[in-house]
DNA sequence: ATGAAAGCGCTAACAG
DNA sequence: CTGTTAGCGCTTTCAT
């Protein structure tokens, strides 16, 4: 059943190395020898069987990704962003959850399966900076997200502060200057939230507005509901504000639901600005305006330096990319 | 670097088959046998090549996905439920996205990637009945979806007529007559629009409740703005109704909106129900009733099949399995 | 209950 | 420019 380089090589009257040459494209080869084997592979249907290819040059032309849960509109963005580019570099993508819990994610990278892939991207959420020493990658690493995490592999980020600043700072110049910083979290410094908010504070500053403590919402765990309630707690306790900056999009879409349903209109009354520019945002009524992290260059250059690794640069020093952002007007703000 | 049987076996002194006889679990090894192999395994963090056992044994331990978009929520969450189930069968997922268009579902099937996998689940979009005849799937294959699609494969689907029946019997229960069918195509049979179409008509004949064309919208492709340009529209025209079914959760996302922009109240006005029970549908405002149309038991039924045919099962005729449906209540229907 | 040895299909030295 | 050949690490007869 099936096709071996053997039987094409048989078929073509040559040796199984020259149809091996054929294959992966080596350059010194004869036309007529290349059209022989190339009508071999064709007439037999030869495909080449990647556990052996795998077996002897110690690759597998895989790549896993390792993300907190494909529910999450922006891994699942995130994830097809990363397939997309793994295609470019003929690597294939198998996908593995940890819920973002740290027993979770450790397990995933001692399973044997990670073996199956030639080096991992993984978007670190439940590990803190206690493990990095502790931790070891199965295989070549390219780390995800805003922890730093130890130096032990490559990383790509996206700029939270200065994107949380350009948000604010496109409310402010809105003319908005009481503006809800939705989904803070009070003890984080170095994940998300903290550095979100620490975006948020230099561009008050920057303005000169002051700094209110009751603008400052938690809203765990970032659903929908959560930035609702929220909103309607403000509401309720009488906060003033002209405008919201969501951590994500998705308490942006709750706390337009929470306004809407409070008569308060989008902008007119309260500009919001969410964060990740999920495809919902395009189709949320109103519109919402976001902030883009550069998903598809984290996807791209992550997807780049991991096979860079992988083709053998070992020994160049750690590399810190922080993809550009940038703002996606809509109607959420009057664009 | 790389640990190897080999270097197990010496240091257990032992052969290498007696080590491999221990790590696949074969029965007849002296309990002392048995102890040294695994403390060299421990010791010398042995982990098998997989590419090598893959090689030997005709099976990678992998299965591919292919799906049309991870964007979308359903396919998003089915990805998910489709690697719990994987991971319970000691399978490696890896992903592939087709954007549902045909020429990509050919290429997908076509790709020498798709060797990596002892078996796929494919969920079919772009391909049709004309093509059943002519595609050859690389690898054993179990198809996804609502189309028949010839009968090379086992086939595993929702019951889309049931359940969009007995969601219009839900709102009729409500005391509802007239009911809008969100998001039908008028000249489409047997894809989900088709299907769920002929369920809402059973639903309505079977009460006696009169079929009305102008209840019945196009809202093609079933976004959030889709689902809220047809109500809006409906609403603008006049035409009187006292519930939705929306043939998925994210048309009645927008349906929702669209009505609570018009100051109609859900469920007091219009009660709605939608389709496929996306994560969101709890989180929403209110909270959404919608179809569970199983996509667990769709997921884990699917990956059993696979696995079984993968197994050696290919002389069984082919199996199509319809997973069991339910109404998830919640507040849009006043549960 | 355990060992010896063949070989899965491919790539890459090494020859010629 | 092309052919020969030696393994990659594992599973699996076949012996013992």
């Amino acid at each position: 059943m099936t096709v071996t380089l053997r039987e094409v090589a048989a078929a073509a009257g040559v040796s199984i190395k020259t149809v091996s040459n054929v294959i992966n494209g080596y350059a010194h080869i004869s036309a007529r020898t290349r059209e022989a084997v190339e009508k071999a592979v064709a007439d037999l249907g030869y495909q080449p069987n990647l556990s052996a290819r795998g077996l002897r040059s110690g690759r597998t032309g895989a790549i896993g990704l390792v993300i907190p849960d494909l529910k999450n509109p922006y891994f699942a963005e995130l994830a097809g962003s990363v397939m997309r580019a793994a295609s470019q570099h003929g690597l294939a993508v198998f996908v593995e959850q940890t819920g973002g819990d740290r027993a979770q994610e450790l397990a995933v990278l001692a399973s044997p399966r990670m073996r199956m892939a030639d080096g991992i991207l993984f978007s670190v959420t439940g590990l803190d900076q206690a493990d990095a020493a502790t931790v070891a990658f199965p295989v070549t690493t390219v780390l995800l997200g805003e922890r730093i995490f130890g130096a032990g592999a490559d990383h790509v980020t996206m700029k939270n502060v200065e994107a949380a600043r350009a948000a604010t700072e496109h409310l402010i110049e809105l003319g908005r200057s009481r503006i809800v910083a939705l989904g803070a979290r009070p003890h984080e410094v170095s994940g998300s939230a903290g550095l979100r908010l620490r975006g948020y504070r230099e561009a008050l500053e920057a303005a000169g507005i002051p700094f209110r403590d009751e603008l400052v919402v938690d809203a765990t765990p970032w659903h929908r509901a959560d930035g609702a309630r929220a909103v309607r707690e403000l509401l309720a306790a009488g906060t003033g504000f002209d405008a919201v900056f969501a951590f994500n999009d998705t308490l942006a879409f709750g706390a337009m639901r929470a306004l809407g349903d409070a008569g308060l209109g989008v902008p007119r009354d309260v500009a919001i600005i969410g964060f990740d520019d999920v495809d919902e945002a395009r189709y949320s009524m109103p519109a919402l305006t976001s902030i883009d992290p550069g998903r598809d260059e984290i996807a791209e250059t992550a997807v780049r330096l991991l096979a860079a690794r992988i083709g053998g640069d070992s020994t160049e020093p750690f590399v810190l990319h922080e993809a550009a952002f940038r703002i996606v007007t809509r109607e959420s703000t009057g664009g």
